[in-house]
DNA sequence: AATAGTAATGCAAATGTTTTCATAAAATCT
DNA sequence: AGATTTTATGAAAACATTTGCATTACTATT
């Protein structure tokens, strides 16, 4: 018979079928040096004739690594985070992990119940958006003793390992560049900051230097907004029916940068000519807009690769498992990316 | 002692804490039902004092489902799929399952070998982007008798189940649209169309409705762009240089078409009233640029949420574990979003 | 009061691997 | 030729669970 009912033939099969030991078939796969090129043939061919695949649950079970890497994000489908999926995916892919994925739409207790299930499918790390999370979260890590990274962030005092930008710098530099353009008239329209120190960094920064300068904006220039285009749009829409129009608009991010931009085009109004906006993140597309958007730099791409790499030392130190690994904080520079969203006055 | 050293308890530590057997313990996971309450609260202490996380390995290894998915897609970090990722992501784990996810970077060797890591995990079911792959693929999918879905594609006859729209259909309904209005002179900016049944369906139709109407595009205006923004703008920049400009583009998706815009804006050109341009896909944020993209609607959200549903009923169905479940197909409406876009002529 | 039925629990086998240790055969050295 | 090292292989324990079967202790039925 050429395969075994259901296909789903085993270690034994494999031994059986190439009259070897089931010790020699697994050692032909984890330490092939160790076994007869002959006798490695053999096994090859049955390993082919029965369609066997290897068992990554008995392995993991046996107390190898599962060769898995949870990465936890607040959204999945938005341009911020879907970049740095992207490259620490390719990252870990590349030493030979496989991702498990989730996302918890912002919500801390979420993020808590879905590295639980992480931890039940034993995944040699973790990955985190951000320094904000649940104390319950942080005693499981610790508990547990898995090696973990925080994307996104740096703070020299944190917690966990962590490697990215500092949103504060990037507030303050966004508010600099603006005042040095001589705007004093500055509207702020930043995502909810409870639970996203991200969003919560760049708002101080922004907020200190517009306060050295007097240059604080009235309540009714403060607009809250969501992580979209679609309802940035909507969401500061009234900012520019008011008497007094801001001379410049900083954003919380590009996508929100985006979204008062089509607001402004929208009433008929000419960017930067009438209005100055600013970003910050410098996403994927920002600096093809037409007018081309001025930002803050983030390197999405290199600080997602460099936190696969680092996750995957971090596991390789915490080997033999019980072990340790010592933290790891990793500081990447953001900068200006001035374009054409912003003209002096 | 209130941990193991290591912290890693395991359920025979939960049993002699609570001073029950190992199967009781087993079974108050497993079929709370089946023991006393009292006993149920005992054990309850005793994971809570031990920090015990139950291990789905070994779960894994006994026969029963990982609990996992596998979905495998060309890119994360594009609009189209990240929203798709995002819904159907939402659905499995609404059901309990862990998502495993790579990227291919559309090469199918890659794709095949990443199947086979999913199947070493012993993934309960894989989704694909699309229906075509490579045949090592299917038959590997096959003789694992694993359950799998396809999203994106809708077609009748499709190797595998499937949830998804008529790329075809939509190639069609875009240069339909275009010629009403009285377009002539259509350029067609499209994707390489080898190994992405996508993109292949949409030019496929568009160009059938162009050749009916005798106006197929000549050479010079059949541009070939990748996937994303930049590119696209970059990629279709000559098309407006030529001596004759077309009066429309039609691209094959909404990436695509906003680099096209890009490229018009930048060198003075204006949408629509000087080239309108029509998009396919309707991505998050097509509807609030300014002009609005004129575009064809695909339910992105719906499809990756179906998909994510029927993928946990397939499984369902496949139980136990060697019976095939039937094939599912599923297909999705498109329509046109006539918005801001393109014009009469 | 004896019997049947039910609820709660424990015992032990089974799951698919890896790895340590032991053994056999072959190669190398004296 | 015998002793020693090296190479190749096998047997069996270990990993953390689940589950079928057996057992015990109650409760209900006659």
């Amino acid at each position: 018979m050429l395969l075994k009912q259901g296909g789903k033939a085993d270690i034994v099969d494999v031994a059986r079928r190439a009259r070897v030991s089931i010790s020699t078939v697994s050692r032909s796969f984890n330490h092939p040096d160790l076994v007869n090129p002959a006798t490695r043939k053999k096994i090859e061919r049955a390993v082919q004739a029965l369609g066997y695949i290897r068992n990554r649950a008995a392995q993991t079970m046996h107390g190898r690594r599962s060769g898995t890497i949870g990465l936890i994000v607040p959204t999945i489908d938005n341009a911020i985070f879907a970049e740095v999926i992207q490259s620490f995916s390719d990252a870990v892919d590349h030493a030979g992990f496989t991702l498990l994925i989730a996302s918890h739409g912002f919500d801390l207790d979420r993020e808590y119940a879905v590295l639980r299930k992480f931890l039940e499918h034993r995944v040699d790390g973790v990955a985190l958006i951000g320094l904000d999370h649940s104390e319950p979260t942080f005693q499981l890590l610790d508990q547990q003793a898995v090696p973990v990274i925080s994307i996104w962030n740096y703070e020299a005092d944190s917690r966990i390992s962590c490697v990215g930008a500092k949103n504060y710098d990037a507030g303050r530099m966004a508010a600099e560049h603006l005042v040095e353009l001589g705007h004093r008239r500055i509207a702020l329209v930043f995502p909810v900051t409870i639970g996203n120190d991200r969003a919560r960094g760049r708002l101080g920064g922004a907020v200190e230097v517009l306060q050295d300068q007097g240059a604080l904006p009235p309540e009714e220039w403060t607009i809250q907004s969501p992580y979209n285009i679609a309802e940035a749009k909507e969401a500061c829409g009234a900012l520019f029916d008011l008497p007094e129009c801001p001379s410049a608009v900083l954003c919380g991010n590009d996508v929100i940068a985006q979204g008062v931009i089509y607001a402004l085009l929208k009433r008929g109004l000419k960017v930067p000519e009438d209005v100055s906006v600013m970003g910050i993140g410098d996403f994927k597309g920002s600096k093809e807009m037409e007018p081309a958007l001025t930002t803050i730099h983030f390197p999405a791409h290199e600080i997602g690769g460099l936190a696969g790499r680092e996750m995957c030392q971090l596991i390789a130190q915490s080997e033999p498992p019980n072990k340790v690994a010592s933290l790891i904080r990793t500081k990447c520079d953001i900068r200006l990316s001035a374009r054409a969203t912003c003209r002096a006055v």
